[in-house]
DNA sequence: TTCTTAAGTACGTGTTACGTACAAATTTAA
DNA sequence: TTAAATTTGTACGTAACACGTACTTAAGAA
């Protein structure tokens, strides 16, 4: 069993990155269970890794008082940690009172770091993600649309990342997989992808642990990307925020209570195809007026074309904005395109009372411009009555949360409090 | 402090119904915590008896089998609790096979009540509700539009629990509170209430509380009908399902992931305005094409009058129903009031993965017919891709259910795993 | 220099579930 | 009728853990 006792003593393991039985993965919604005194540390330790990935650098005594418990008490459960190389003590804070000044722990650069892979029809992605989200070791190569049989996928992802945990300097937590397609991410199974519909079924999670000894965790893309920005992004230390994909398809991703929502074989969350217009266009998946018929890039390509908007085929949402300062009937559009948009935001605010939003998709390339827009539509939409204020925010480079999300996935089951 | 041990020591307390400090309510998304052996204990009773609660008389034994732990830790956990007089052996099951048979655990009749009280605008219901469901006490009184101050309710409504409380012959739990109208359930405060603009800002809780010496637990109708449905309904052991409330207005209630789910201020699942016909009719609430513009009885009727169908002012489900049976107007009509509530469902189910429904309100008198509809129509609408199979299920005497739901307020606070 | 304040540590205590062994109650088979 | 098998429930010592008190260390303030 690789570091179960989370204590960081698997850093002191040499043999990492080698034949190890992977810890089980255990769900949120268990059978009944009971506590034991044992897993009272198990949990407390988690408890304490999450505070200080939401808090960043923290002393023993600020975690004492935030968790209302004794210095004694977190010692006891830092010190092993210490010892073992996965925190270190940070040098006093500059700004300091009267006392002995605090040390805040943070995690050791050299402690551990995950390898995360996002895995899409026509590339794969591989690279090391620290503790603190820096990668390092970055590779990708591109899959031609003739190359693309299990085998292929398969094959070059293995050797990937035989190549890349082979270069790992410090031990590797886990593989963390965002997937452009649909996932059961309790199953680690790929269920589908488009373009690549060899890898349906491919048991993935199974192959790569058996293969390398280490804990597999499989997500898809949007859920991915809410975990890097829930560990390493403006949603650290966030319980309740949805990432919003909004590009040639609706995505949604959800975290709600403190974890991301899941709902059976990682389905769920599945905004774009609510009902939004009623006697509106058929959608693909066969309703009518999904939300997707009127908010997706090609939606607005072919809007722009109605309009006749010029070069409306190749029209994106940082164009369109560049030319709404000029062009009235660009302006129109983007207002439309964005009305379209926050009526799915609208609607998860009223039922899931969700109220940040983080953009990421081709709309992310509207920023601040779009934003304002979406901020400003939401709050038509919900009227003066809803005196919460709604945040919108354009996500970052989405290649990199995405890699970062991919490590957030192992860092959460590592972290996950079960019990 | 009163019971706070969970064992049912507060059962051999002889001063109930007096004057105690209420135990504070713990919230789900507390601070960070740590936990320490004495909460181990205190988490161990809740879970063994929110097992009883889902599965009904067990003997120790089967518990220990089902949590993985020893009997002999069972026996510990429960003994207080059979000591207390909380919980009795029954007598062995009948179809025994071999080995010494064992004996059932269950609540005792003597052992705890909850009094549950309904506060709509023109009506407050009090009785009491034994741990089994079964009311007792029952008591109502109306509230002519003329006797509404705040000073008319709250008076009666202390006059109604004292009468009640003193016929009390097992000790009271707490008081759990169902309001016809919007509520703080953190705050205990009735925020709003139509037909009733007096009782806004009324801190139910902390009155009652107060003056009754008994914890006090306030929710919103559709919540309360939830919990009825969880603790002593169809919903029982179910970690995920949803109570719809379809007459007048549209409203709902979801249990997700184990927990009931309530926003800030006890806002969220507000299902009736999200936005489901964008071009559609300006709502109440301001928005445009909201659920509640083409699912409730009012758009009923309004549409039975522009299809020319008779007495349709004074239409309802059961009757439409039984019409619909021999004039064809009545079954298209019936028809699109099918389709245009599964609309509403469908994306709950589409963005929650929710597929149990209960069906309240007006709607809960089309029973089987309009179960069979809606549950066509949401297949038509999930498409055959969708394997799930959605469960629509007709609620029971929407009444005794509320009641007991009330009373499942205060046993969810009572076993509510915090964590 | 001395006092005050705060951070971190050493060690004994109480709560808890666990493990082993045992008593009790019933069925099954000789 | 009797003995073995099987299952339920209990007694008691063990280990893990957070807690509480008292202590040491390191800084600023008087």
């Amino acid at each position: 069993m690789k570091n179960n006792k989370l204590d960081g003593s698997a850093l002191t393991d040499t043999s990492h990155n080698v034949q190890h039985e992977p810890t089980s993965r255990v769900g949120r919604n268990e059978a009944f269970s009971i506590f034991s005194s044992n897993q009272i540390g198990e949990s407390n330790r988690r408890r304490v890794l999450q505070m200080l990935f939401d808090l960043g650098p923290t002393s023993r005594a600020e975690l004492a008082r935030l968790t209302d418990t004794k210095r004694t008490t977190i010692s006891g459960i830092v010190q092993p940690m210490i010892d073992n190389g996965l925190l270190v003590e940070a040098p006093p804070s500059k700004k300091r009172g009267v006392g002995k000044p605090a040390r805040p722990l943070w995690f050791s650069d050299t402690a551990a770091c995950v390898c995360s892979v996002v895995l899409m029809p026509g590339k794969i992605e591989v690279a090391l993600v620290s503790l603190v989200g820096e990668l390092s070791r970055y590779h990708a190569e591109e899959l031609l649309p003739g190359e693309r049989s299990k085998i292929d996928y398969t094959e070059r992802l293995e050797r990937m990342l035989s190549s890349v945990l082979s270069q790992a300097t410090t031990p590797v937590l886990g593989i963390g997989i965002a997937v452009g397609g649909m996932v059961d991410p309790d199953e680690g199974t790929i269920l589908a992808m488009n373009l690549a519909p060899a890898l349906a079924g491919y048991k993935i999670s199974e192959a790569l642990s058996t293969r390398f000894g280490l804990d597999v965790v499989v997500d898809h893309h949007p859920r991915a990307i809410l975990m890097g920005e829930r560990w390493f992004g403006v949603g650290r230390g966030l319980n309740k925020f949805a990432v919003i994909y909004a590009g040639e398809v609706l995505g949604c991703a959800m975290y709600l209570d403190g974890a991301p929502f899941r709902g059976p074989q990682g389905s769920g969350g599945e905004l774009g195809h609510t009902i939004v217009d009623r006697d509106g266009r058929r959608c693909s998946c066969g309703r009518r007026g999904c939300w997707e018929t009127i908010a997706t890039m090609s939606w607005l390509r072919d809007r722009a074309k109605e309009r006749g908007l010029p070069n409306s085929a190749t029209l994106d949402v940082e164009r369109l904005v560049s030319e709404s300062a000029e062009a009235p009937e660009a302006k129109e559009l983007l207002i439309e395109y964005a009305h379209n948009l926050s009526i799915g935001l609208s609607n998860l605010q009223t039922l899931m009372m969700l109220d940040n939003f983080i953009i990421y998709g081709g709309a992310r390339r509207g920023r601040k411009v779009l934003e304002d827009l979406l901020t400003r539509e939401m709050d038509a939409l919900s009227g003066p009555t809803n005196g919460s204020s709604i945040t919108i925010m354009t996500g970052r480079d989405e290649q990199q949360i995405t890699m970062q999300g991919a490590a957030g996935l192992v860092i959460s089951q590592q972290l996950a409090i079960n019990y």
